[in-house]
DNA sequence: ATGCCTCAGCTCCTGAGA
């Protein structure tokens, strides 16, 4: 079973680079972020013919999340259950025993400010939903654009972002508590190369210098944790025309199901 | 360097992203 996710940055825009990916990455399960369009504009019917069957939970202009799967994906929920919020975020759904969750956290634009505090009060509403929903569901997988960095190894200049957004302490501190629910970050079960980002600036040549950050994540819970093979960000999307400024993130289960 | 790209939309500028 392969799982990935992959912010778009406009499903409108990145629809044939994401079907190409798929073409050559025939994962099991993909949720996407930042479709930044309406569910009626949703391309149900290409991500058929490409033998997905998906879940849309989108709205106009901005954010916006999907999950694509091979496997029937039952009990989708959107957003955080509870937590009142105008923006599309979160999609979840299980798929082959698997409970995935698909997310996109907010970016928070610069502490202290209010959307810094709405990041701050969302990241406490998912821990709380998370707790429950790891009694529920022991193997559970959360992906997607988390927008914070975990340390300095995420951080490509770490001096000169030092309490910057996605980099803050605040942020770091929720970040740890989702682990401390029992959950890994897969991506570092697994000896990984020096700099290795999953999003880059487009402005002043970010990618071709490597100057990024990694804050797209997937964790996975206690119980998922042994059944993981390899974790590992895909770069080469990165170098297609007019490409996402994020690259997607691949898992990879060793399991029978389904 | 409160900027350098890119995207959507009340589209030829602005807000937001990260």
């Amino acid at each position: 079973m392969k799982f990935a996710t992959w912010n778009v940055n406009s499903l409108g825009v990145r629809l044939p680079q994401v079907l190409a990916w798929l073409q050559a990455n025939p994962v099991d399960v993909l949720v996407l972020q930042e479709l930044k369009m309406t569910d009626d504009k949703f391309p149900f019917d290409a991500f058929g013919q490409a033998g997905y069957s998906a879940h849309c939970f989108g709205q106009k202009t901005y954010n916006g999340v999907a999950m694509l799967s091979r496997h029937p994906a039952s009990n989708v929920v959107r957003n955080i259950p509870g937590f009142a919020d105008d923006l599309a975020r979160v999609i979840s759904a299980d798929v082959a025993g698997v409970r995935v969750i698909g997310g996109y956290f907010p970016n928070g634009q610069e502490p202290g400010s209010e959307k810094f505090e709405y990041k701050m009060s969302w990241l406490r509403a998912l821990r709380h939903w998370l707790r429950e929903e790891l009694v529920r569901s022991p193997k559970l997988m959360l992906m997607g654009d988390f927008n914070i960095t975990f340390d300095d190894a995420d951080v490509w200049d770490p001096v000169a972002l030092y309490e910057t957004i996605h980099c803050t302490e605040q942020e770091r501190y929720e970040l740890r508590a989702l682990i401390a629910l029992g959950l890994h970050d897969a991506f570092r079960l697994f000896a990984q190369g020096p700099k290795s980002y999953s999003w880059w600036d487009y402005r002043d040549g970010g990618f071709r210098r490597n100057r990024g950050l990694r804050i797209d994540h997937i964790l996975v819970s206690d119980a998922l944790k042994p059944a993981v093979s390899n974790c590992f960000i895909d770069r080469s999307p990165r170098r297609n025309e007019r490409p996402s400024d994020h690259a997607p993130v691949l898992l990879e289960l060793a399991t029978a199901e389904p």
